[in-house]
DNA sequence: GCAAGCCTGACC
DNA sequence: GGTCAGGCTTGC
């Protein structure tokens, strides 16, 4: 799943692949992974060529300037949960799933996307709209200031592993990097993030930053899909602690790391290191009925 | 049937 | 505004 460490991977192998390079062409096989208009998307993009690759959180986006050197416009890149980007031969065959192919002028190579789910977007934007999505997100994680980061966690009820994936607050942490900095900070993840004690507020900073710092030097984590921009896998799943690693003993205590859902996502967590301190164990009875009750759909009725 | 990121919409 | 469930998608 790319998380901040893979997508700064994919960024960093595109700067190495593909800055500079101009695009012959753009084939959109599936549109759904195209935000708005595939041809539109294709023509814009088509004869420009790459000038710069950033990344703010998970989002991806290459500048491409045109050959009168107009306004440079962007290509904005969400992998979603199985997204690829890679950069091949062109004669090499297509993967299945291959939704996008983007073929360099004067060289024998393109930039593919593939993505077996779907979830995943491509956007053609202006400046002005990928400042704007930018400035939706919150501060990059690594980047992220002790102030912003305490400031944010004030009168936070909701659980604190919520509050790691929302990415208005600091982005770029999806569930594993979520767990990992849980883990390692000595946090229960329904803790509450306004109450915590500061000594757990400050491990918690330190953990998120130290764990996205060791993942991005090995290239991140390869479960299922994740590859880099040359196909190869992440290195950092033998240093997960806890995430998919439920009945495992504990790398620290040994007891067996256990699993629950919160937010709708499984968090991965062990008893003893992350104990359950510092959140309301009693839920209020309004929650409480609201959580047992399937919520009806609204369409439709 | 589960996993995931992100969006939407419901509820307080 | 904060919070969270549900839906999308498909390979395992």
């Amino acid at each position: 799943m790319p998380e901040l460490p893979e997508v700064e991977t994919v960024r960093q192998g595109l700067l190495k692949r593909a800055l500079r390079r101009r695009l012959a062409a753009v084939e959109v096989y599936h549109p759904q992974v195209i935000a708005g208009q595939a041809s539109e998307f294709a023509q814009n993009l088509a004869g420009r060529r790459i000038e710069s690759v950033t990344r703010k959180g998970k989002v991806l986006a290459l500048e491409l300037v045109g050959k009168n050197g107009a306004t440079p416009c962007y290509l904005m890149v969400r992998l979603g949960m199985t997204g690829q980007l890679t950069v091949v031969p062109q004669e090499m065959p297509l993967e299945p799933h291959t939704h996008v192919r983007m073929p360099f002028e004067k060289s024998g190579a393109e930039i593919r996307y593939r993505d077996p789910r779907r979830f995943g977007r491509l956007r053609y934007c202006s400046r002005e709209q990928l400042d704007q999505v930018f400035a939706s997100l919150g501060p990059d994680a690594p980047e992220i200031t002790p102030e912003d980061f305490f400031r944010s966690m004030k009168g936070r009820r909701g659980a604190i592993k919520g509050w790691l994936l929302n990415q208005r607050i600091l982005s770029g942490l999806g569930n594993i990097y979520a767990d990992e900095a849980l883990f390692e900070a000595g946090i229960h993840p329904l803790a509450q993030p306004g109450r915590l004690a500061q000594t757990a507020a400050r491990r918690l900073y330190r953990a998120v930053k130290k764990v996205l710092a060791r993942a991005v030097a090995l290239q991140g984590t390869s479960f299922r899909d994740y590859i880099d921009i040359e196909g190869q896998p992440g290195n950092f799943q033998p240093r997960l602690k806890v995430y998919q690693r439920t009945g495992e003993p504990c790398r620290r205590c040994g007891r067996a790391i256990r699993r629950i859902v919160v937010c709708g996502r499984s968090s991965h967590f062990c008893p003893k290191c992350q104990p359950r301190t510092h959140h309301l164990t009693a839920a209020s009875p309004v929650r409480a009925a609201r959580q047992r009750l399937p919520r009806r759909k609204s369409a439709g009725l």
